[in-house]
RNA sequence: GGCCCCGUGGUCAAGCGGUUAAGACACCGCCCUUUCACGGCGGUAUCAUGGGUUCGAAUCCCGUCGGGGUCACCA
């Protein structure tokens, strides 16, 4: 058979050649130890929490080396493509900090050498390379129907898997270039698959930056390189976009280690090298049976990384959660480094573990809730407020009008050497504090307390003084003394049967009389942020 | 079904042939304390399983079981 022909039978206008390519993609110029990684999402419109997972990792290895970190779609199935998805990826990516170096806005401005950076402004290339494949024997053209819908496809693969089929070698790679020109004559479509060498008894190695030597059997199938409409699959455009673009580290999911070794023989087959590969396991949720499944937008509402922004996570709480996730000896050096700047952490691409995380909202809840309380109530004004323009609207004005007062209350228990920490999510705060904001309509009180409850807060309208935190404490234990509380807890403790309560039951019933419930922060903080009237207001209202 | 990955407490996990099997979150108790929280101290709880190899196995090997992935002209 004469490929060359059969190159240019198939390919007549294709005249740009791969040396002509490979011209215009030359070798970066880096310095030793430098990285380059890539973010190479699908425009699905919206970014995948996995996805984010993986970003982070790409981030950090380019960053870390003083390489490049860039941004690809792989926009090739036009089927699936939600338009905006490039402008979604980098907000996302920007506002988290990880702004790619390279990248391409869709109808606005390249930034990069080494573009196109959307797939499908690369076909001409890929045709190329597919020419090149077939004028050497490698490939071929492939005219059987295509598989049309989910149905046909699930029922190939059902005969595949009863089968126990290893071997996918296709009927058109024996086709001669007569019955070629025919169909081509005919006007029939034509796709090009990889005309696999192996047989499927063999095994290659290769060494994963997460999971370590792995042994897998080698690729056997002829798959598909070229679709009919001649744009590539991902199985082809990874090692011609990788390569000529310079990755250097490719990380993704673990849901592509299967492929891996198809991926291998298409890279040697164009006479490329790999590069290096992280595999990184997926992200999981628990379900009711305590088996885990993928985490997905369906589902789980925080496979979408707005949800976070919707939520009014903290975006130091996030990356840290997720961090931690990559190398999770992270939280030691935290603890070693409160206050370190997270780049002086030594961030391990090739650390990561095998396993397969589950995702734990207790955890970024800890991790958000301690990063939140070292923020001064200024900084946590400004978080508050961002995250109100964006995703509650109606508080906004409140906000503007009230600075003040908020920072106040944002400042209760905060600046000292032990924070409260209750704030791990802004949208959690008018929740939290809504007795800042009016006198509570429920009240944490059992019916048998009932008569204490009020006994104590018709006397305590004499007694309310808020000229100082000691005056109003000492007021308190007055009152609680001459109504049978114990003033003393350790007396109170040998002998609990003698009083009523201690003053902390006191205490207890003045907090729920004025916020509605047992717990908050410091009481006469926040009595003498709502004022002495207010404060009597809300106990008349009761009593 | 074939191929592959993973299996240390409820969760994230350290561990790399000899450890009282770290640590964090959660949970429980005590202390501190004007409540709750924070903080401090302590506690419950883990090497999936069977067989090897070895003086010695969570660590190495094999089987079993369990979980997950993949087997598309999707990525």
């Amino acid at each position: 058979m004469d490929y060359k022909k059969l190159a240019e039978l198939l390919f007549p206008n294709n005249k740009l050649t791969v040396e002509e390519i490979e011209k215009k993609y030359p070798k970066r110029n880096l310095k030793q130890g430098a990285q380059v990684t890539r973010f190479a999402p699908s425009p699905t419109g919206y970014m995948h929490l996995g996805g984010f997972f993986q970003a982070l990792i790409d981030w950090n290895i380019a960053k870390r080396s003083n390489g490049v970190f860039y941004l690809r779609i792989e926009d090739t199935d036009k089927k699936r493509e939600v338009s905006g998805a490039s402008a979604i990826v980098l907000d996302v990516l920007g506002s988290y900090g990880l702004t790619p170096d390279e990248y391409e806005m869709k109808g606005g401005v390249t930034v990069g050498e080494y573009g196109p950076y959307y797939q499908s402004e690369r076909a001409e290339i890929y045709r190329a390379y597919a020419k090149k494949l077939v004028s050497e024997g490698k490939a071929f053209p492939c005219f059987c129907r295509k598989t049309e819908g989910l149905n046909d496809v699930q029922e190939k693969r059902e005969k595949n898997f009863a089968a126990g089929k290893i071997e996918e070698k296709d009927p058109c790679r024996n086709l001669t270039i007569e019955q070629i020109e025919e169909n081509l004559k005919s006007g029939k479509k034509f796709a090009i698959r990889l005309k696999s060498a192996g047989d499927g008894t063999k095994k290659i190695k290769f060494k994963d930056g997460t999971k370590g030597e792995i042994e897998i059997q080698q690729n056997s199938a002829d798959a598909i390189l070229l679709k009919d409409d001649l744009t590539p699959t991902y199985n082809f455009a990874h090692p011609i976009d990788d390569t000529l673009m310079g990755t250097t580290v490719v990380v993704r999911g673990e849901e592509w280690l299967p492929s891996y070794p198809l991926h291998a023989e298409i890279f040697e087959a164009l006479g490329f090298k790999q590069p290096k590969y992280i595999h990184t396991p997926l992200i999981y949720k628990l379900n009711e049976k305590g088996n885990k499944n993928k985490i997905s937008k369906r589902k789980h509402p925080e496979a979408d990384m707005r949800f976070f922004d919707k939520e009014g996570y903290d975006k130091e709480a996030v990356i840290e959660y997720l961090i931690n996730l990559i190398n999770s000896n992270f939280e030691i050096w935290r603890k070693q480094n409160p206050t370190s700047d997270i780049m002086e952490f030594p961030f391990d691409g090739f650390k990561i573990t095998a396993n397969t995380p589950i995702f734990d909202f207790v955890k970024l809840n800890d991790i958000s809730k301690e990063i939140v309380s070292h923020y001064s109530a200024e900084k946590c004004y400004e978080n508050l407020l961002f995250w109100a323009k964006n995703y509650s609207l109606e508080n906004v004005q409140y906000l503007k009008n009230e600075r003040e007062y908020v920072t106040k209350i944002l400042n209760i228990d905060r600046e000292k050497p032990k924070p409260r920490k209750d704030i791990y999510k802004w949208s959690m705060f008018f929740d939290l504090y809504d007795y800042m904001f009016g006198a509570p309509k429920k009240f944490e009180i059992e019916d048998s307390e009932r008569n204490n409850f009020e006994t104590v807060l018709k006397a305590y309208k004499k007694y309310l003084t808020l000229s100082s935190k000691d005056a109003w404490f000492e007021n308190v234990k007055k009152m609680a003394g001459e109504l049978g509380y114990a003033t003393d807890n350790s007396e109170y403790k040998k002998n609990p049967e003698k009083y009523l309560g201690n003053v902390a039951k006191v205490c207890e019933y003045i907090r729920v009389a004025i916020t509605g419930r047992k717990n908050s922060p410091d009481l006469f903080e926040i009595m003498n942020l709502l004022g002495e009237k207010e404060v009597l207001k809300r106990i008349s209202l009761i009593v």
